[in-house]
DNA sequence: CTCCTTAGATAAACCGGTTAAGTCCGGCCG
DNA sequence: CGGCCGGACTTAACCGGTTTATCTAAGGAG
């Protein structure tokens, strides 16, 4: 038992291809009762379109990409990727349309990837990740024509709509709450230094500094734990240590946690940890961590959104999606005085 | 400047179309000039197949398939599941054959999607994970003839092929440790209690106890941190507690060394803990976990390789891939006698 | 010299849809 | 009554490959 085609249908239903096609369709040409009949026909013989033939003729490939490119090691501690594609996903099957997954090690063949999968026509579009300054990506796309939308950069970019995050607002209230909380020396942990929003992050977070009377101070990591344990223990270990340190994700965060636990430096009594990115992972900890997050699920589902209206030929607008909110949790607490 | 098609390049080469099929796909009834001055063609135009064409015309689609079935924001924190998607993209994009990622909340949208990828073509066949006893996916895969392999269950099961792991020894191994240690009570929490490894690894822990002499107690959770603290308290509070728990995930043993700090129970000497999936997150924490794991990236490479045989219609085996190794850290400890 | 074989290439159908360009027919209008 | 219009369908081409059947000419055997 095959599956059917409209071929079937067509000589079932005493009419040609084109008809059947124009009736499944919903477009003019087709009288009702004709239209009707075809429908049935289709849905007792449990037609499905074939999105390969339409694919090839012309229509959409009914596929959107995402290249992620961290080795695999990175990428299975930091929750962040896998809410993102679980919101992408959420949205993308809702509108029945698949999502197509590369993991590489290596900006070129990212690239390469996105070339390869244009001309092989397999999607119609693709979201662009870990937006750097500068990124060749955006180049190469525009260059070929392709539909991708830039999720984390600033609008207008190479003339990609994206959706991103209010990346200033954040530091400062998060400068604010751990100065009010007595705090005078406070470090930042990076993340890597190309990305847009690292440097969104770093610039905002010197003026506030600056402004607020604080001492910055403060290293660069790869968003691993064990980069942002070396650092930290630098940082601790200096003569004036911070009594504050910003992490700029949960899992540098939760490997500071671990630092301090092993020099005995007891939080928050006498450091005080915040987290960016908050996930499950922050609650999990002893302290819990406070962190400043969203809700990266909807973020996902209002990047697929925007790339799915593009990939269709519909407008889209750039969009600023959310402020992240700082959640103050058992990782923060006042100044103790010696 | 459209792409070029193997219609251009028999222009320019002064063939057929279907010599040209002939000489890329290094079909016989070609000659060696022909087929040498086609492919140096080819090659100057930067021809690429369509693999949407390919696909049409009963070839293979070049895509593989994955459902994971976890709710958004439990699989973020899970590194599992990205290092086994990270091996096996390393594998197939090594040999150009796309992953296509679903994630669903559902088990009978799982189902729904199987049957209409393989109705559209628009996979050669799917990995199956999260294997429950008695899973009713391996019949729908049976009877829809569609290529698959299960990951994580035993041979033979419905006639899937499947890549697993040796359950049992390590929960052995585990168990003798905790024993040479001096640990009497342990206890277990358990994951989902549908799946297989769950079955296999509670039949040994409740054999080894037996054997070993041990008092075993335990619970079952979800594979999140919320129901792992919300067991381990209730084990921890109990008039005998147990001096050693094992957890069936690495995110489950994070949140029990979380709720032995709050309760204040120090970590190894009144309390150790062993965590299954060894990850960078049991090195982040401190102190770091005694894990028993194994290479999942290079897992997901061999079921890859499984399942990309199996597809392209080669023979493939049944194999146990590995048996995780114990690496003792500093969460496990000679009981103490008070 | 003829017949047979076969390498090398061609022609054409096919995969399952979409779509531009007809064809047919009935009704409305001047 | 003739012409025109438009709705309902059909025809046929097309998307970019694969594949089967067919053709042609050259080479070898008898």
């Amino acid at each position: 038992m095959k599956r059917p085609t409209i071929a079937d249908i067509a000589r079932r239903a005493g009419v040609t291809k084109s008809t059947v096609s124009f009736a499944l369709n919903d477009r003019p040409g087709v009288s009702d009762a004709t239209r009707a009949r075809i429908l049935a026909i289709a849905r007792e013989m449990g037609w499905q379109p074939s999105r390969t033939a339409r694919a090839l003729s012309g229509g959409r490939a009914g596929v959107l990409g995402l290249v992620v490119d961290r080795p695999a090691r990175t990428l299975g501690v930091e929750p962040f990727y896998m809410q993102l594609i679980s919101g992408i996903e959420a949205e993308l099957s809702s509108r029945d349309i698949a999502l197509l997954l590369q993991v590489t090690d290596d900006a070129r063949a990212q690239e390469a990837t996105y070339r390869r999968w244009w001309a092989e026509r397999r999607v119609d579009g693709v979201f662009v990740v870990d937006l750097r300054v500068d990124d060749e990506r955006t180049k190469v796309l525009t260059e070929l024509g392709m539909p991708a939308v830039v999720v984390g950069g600033p609008h207008g970019l190479g003339g990609l709509p994206g959706v991103w995050n209010d990346e200033v607002a954040p530091v400062r209230s998060v400068m604010e709450y751990l100065v009010a909380l007595g705090h005078r020396r406070i470090a930042r942990v990076a993340g890597l230094p190309g990305l847009w929003h690292t440097v969104m992050r770093d610039e905002e977070f010197e003026r506030a500094a600056r402004e607020l009377g604080v001492t910055p101070s403060g290293g660069t990591a790869d968003y691993t734990g064990d980069a942002a344990a070396r650092v930290t223990r630098r940082l601790l270990a200096s003569s004036a240590p911070p009594t504050a340190i910003v992490y700029d994700n949960d899992v540098m965060a939760v490997a500071g946690l671990g630092v301090a636990a092993e020099m005995n430096i007891r939080v928050p009594d006498r450091l005080s940890i915040v987290a960016w990115d908050d996930s499950a992972l922050c609650r999990l900890v002893h302290p819990p961590l406070t962190a400043v997050g969203l809700d990266i699920a909807a973020y996902g589902a209002e990047v697929a959104r925007c790339l799915a209206d593009l990939a269709a030929g519909r407008p889209v607008t750039s969009a600023c999606h959310a402020t992240a909110v700082l959640s103050p949790r058992g990782s923060t607490g006042p100044v103790q005085l010696t």
